[in-house]
DNA sequence: AAGTGGTCTAGACCACGAA
DNA sequence: TCGTGGTCTAGACCACTTA
């Protein structure tokens, strides 16, 4: 059975698909809403306060819960480890590391990370590849000063997501989603021509402030990301 | 101030992220934890449910709470309304009705939003301006046997997506991202060469299970979608 | 000043799932 | 079987916001 709140939810749910309650209209308050559901007012308060922050009600102190003029629209994407996402797929996982060099951070990544210019990194590229094909391909470069054991991984079996997972699971992130052409190394990892569209996400990561690692995963081509909301 | 519950969250964050307890390891029970910050047993319940949504914790009654092996990351997408989008960058939004017609579903419509092949659907595109120069092409299509009003709609003032949100407030939408390379019409509105790499959204949208719009959504050339998590 | 949501409490019973 | 989280209750006080 489903649990008052969630009975709660789904009713208040229907009543605004059927438009009891038009955009921007006030909602009964917390305590006539528990009367008439004949439960306590803390179970109403959890019903309506997950409804807001799923983004169809707007709720303020004193002036009561309101119907959102415009649904808060937002779509979860997950961001799974790649070896996840290919055997997802049904295919079997594969890995090769491209290259691997050090280096002093470049000024485009000292811009983007928050690093200082000329700051010593660990740069790979690396391809993960599905059922033989490739499926992405990875360019990496990881702040040699905030993770000085990364100079110690060869990177050569496993790709540097996993271990950077292990090695700092908590991080904050900047994400982005475009399209990119395909230059040379690209083209020829990814099997395509040089000019094609490819879908590229950029993500740059910190840990307690500090810049850890930029990564640009750019996809083979044909490549959606697809979620639903 | 801060909530009790919000100052357990945080400091539970912050206890694992100095590594306190392991990936997999398991955490006090509610009871303990309440009784250490001598709080009522719900509030604890509260902090960690929430730590788990938001994917670091995994809990299961009778087996407790735990630090999830590799932390749930997904990255919330705003899907703002373009006019807004535009207007948040600070630049003056524009809009043109580019084409507009009735037409029968063709079957790859009719495939990716399950109406029948041949449904009367009305076709619009249109070309979304941000500060005079292109900043969305939008390739709509809606389904006439669910929204038969939208005849009535001449849509060359504002565009598709206002009215249906007015309309349709609730519905269900399965979205894709990915990368397109421009046809010679995108070319010519968006102001690029053909053939170049373009950031590109999918969406079909459902109302009560039925099929209600489809839309296709190329960005000018360079745009990327942002995010943090 | 007063109404509304935000949060907390102490206690209770239940549902799930591991042993 | 029984420990753990999931949920509910009745009542309380507080914080914010509008009037």
């Amino acid at each position: 059975m489903s649990s008052t709140y969630q009975k709660i939810k789904s009713d208040v749910l229907a009543r605004l698909m059927e438009g009891e309650w038009r955009a921007g209209e006030t909602l009964p308050t917390e305590a006539d809403m528990a009367a008439a559901y004949e439960c306590a007012r803390v179970t109403v308060n959890r019903a309506l306060r997950e409804l807001a922050e799923e983004g169809y009600l707007e709720r303020r102190r004193k002036s009561g819960t309101r119907v959102r003029a415009v649904p808060e629209r937002s779509a979860r994407v997950e961001i799974p480890l790649i070896r996840d996402e290919v055997t997802a797929l049904g295919a079997t996982y594969g890995y090769t590391l491209v290259a691997r060099a050090e280096a002093d951070a470049p000024a485009w990544l000292a811009d983007c990370m928050g690093c200082a210019e000329g700051a010593p990194v660990l740069h790979l590229l690396c391809l993960h590849v599905a059922d033989g094909g490739p499926y992405l391909f990875e360019d990496r470069w990881i702040c040699l000063d905030a993770l000085p054991h990364a100079r110690e991984q060869g990177f050569s079996e496993a790709g540097p997501n996993e271990w950077l997972i292990a090695t700092i699971p908590f991080s904050n992130a900047e994400i982005g989603f475009g399209a990119t052409a395909a230059d040379e190394i690209r083209a020829r990892h990814l099997q395509c021509a040089e000019g094609d569209a490819l879908f590229e996400a950029q993500r740059s990561t910190w840990f307690d402030g500090a810049p850890v690692t930029y990564v640009r995963l750019t996809y083979r081509p044909g490549y959606w990301m697809r979620t639903r909301y």
